[in-house]
DNA sequence: AAGTGGTCTAGACCACCGT
DNA sequence: CGGTGGTCTAGACCACTTC
């Protein structure tokens, strides 16, 4: 928040989500908005870049900015990395540590947290509960140089407020791949399923902000609850 | 290409995927880029702002922008929207049109394009191969107010290039929702696969770019050959 | 301290929308 | 035509990385 076009997005955003905008749908100019918040032009659309990049609303050149209607609801946000804690705001999320061990890597994971075979790396696998019910198996690896200490307690709680906060390291972006396949046995009596029914898969390559590969993660989710949402553009 | 940002874009964008900076991973630096195209700052950074969007940069502070290296070999980028055939350019992309008629919309589809349930719509129903294989069935409504006339060879080929070639339509942006689920038998059988097996799943709206949907669809893809992917950023 | 990207400003002109 | 967003410039200063 100590940017100004910080300030005016999410001045706006709270706006957008309270409803200001509900009947005309219509933004203030730029011109007001310059106004409004007493900064220049540029900074007002930075603002407006970030509302329309996470798809807050839409533009029309000549016409004016206009609040779409988007139900995210129940959804995933997959251009996210908040959280599940943010995609669902109103139900209770609950993770249980099934396995926390270092390693070493194999060919594979190895190649994709571009580390050693011969290095250490943090395994880690959970399942998550949403409202008490299966919802998602993630198995994790940490490479250990950038995360070098790991427990349970951390684990079961907020990994990322961890490295963010206490290890105050910088996260960046990250690769995803979905896919979906058939459940093992095993994960299928996880989630409450049966072997053999489909499994909605994301995987994840993360990185810091300095381009280090951190953690190399696989989600598997139970196709009962799971809606994951993005938006596109033409352009 | 008739805006300097995106003439700088598509230089560097051809630059990264012809490997120009595969040694170093370094870009020049936006004063060496400014001086290189002959644009001011702003313009670079906007250049600079889209190939980070795409995923092809990523930018550390003090430091540098840097070429990411990743993989989209056979995979659909999901925020884009120019087709199957920019995901697959090497690999034939067919499609057989199974139906294509004129109807009213059920209260779902309606809803979704935000029209009458009394208006004209045309559905479609297409399978798509990939090399040969049944690759996806795609199931689109389009609202007849905006899309007027449609006939299987426009539907056979490119309805885009349709669109916005001969209709000049400017296609804006896409809602999508992704999820997995069993395939039921006649499904499962253009694709050759079994009832009960998985399918992935996109829901689309599509918008002008003046915000009106013209567009409700629903592709069910061989989970076998289906790889989205997208990327997240943590800011 | 030097290099490099990030924020911010002020102002000009262009392109498109609606009346 | 006036209103509104889109592109572009020139320049100042800040923040972070690297040495």
């Amino acid at each position: 928040m100590r940017h100004k076009y910080e300030q005016v997005f999410h001045a706006l955003e709270e706006e957008i989500v309270k409803g200001k905008y509900e009947k005309t749908r219509k933004l203030p100019t730029e011109d007001e908005l310059m106004k409004q918040f007493e900064v220049s032009r540029n900074t007002i659309r930075k603002a407006i870049e970030i509302l329309d990049k996470k798809g807050y609303i839409y533009l029309v050149q000549g016409s004016g900015m206009f609040v779409r209607e988007f139900s995210r609801e129940g959804a995933i946000v997959v251009n996210n990395m908040k959280g599940l804690s943010r995609d669902f705001p109103n139900n209770t999320i609950n993770s249980k540590v099934l396995e926390l061990k270092v390693i070493n890597p194999c060919e594979d994971i190895a190649d994709k947290l571009k580390c050693d075979i011969n290095a250490k790396v943090y395994y880690v696998r959970r399942i998550r509960f949403l409202d008490g019910e299966p919802f998602c198996i993630e198995v994790t690896y940490f490479n250990k140089d950038i995360i070098p200490y790991l427990n349970e307690e951390i684990v079961k709680d907020s990994i990322y407020r961890y490295i963010t906060k206490d290890l105050k390291l910088n996260i960046g972006f990250a690769d995803k791949a979905i896919c979906c396949d058939k459940l093992n046995y095993e994960d299928a009596k996880l989630l409450g399923l049966n072997e053999g029914e489909p499994a909605l898969i994301v995987d994840n390559i993360v990185f810091l902000s300095n381009g280090l590969i951190f953690d190399v993660s696989k989600a598997i989710f139970n196709y009962k609850y799971t809606k994951l949402i993005t938006s596109a553009t033409y352009k």
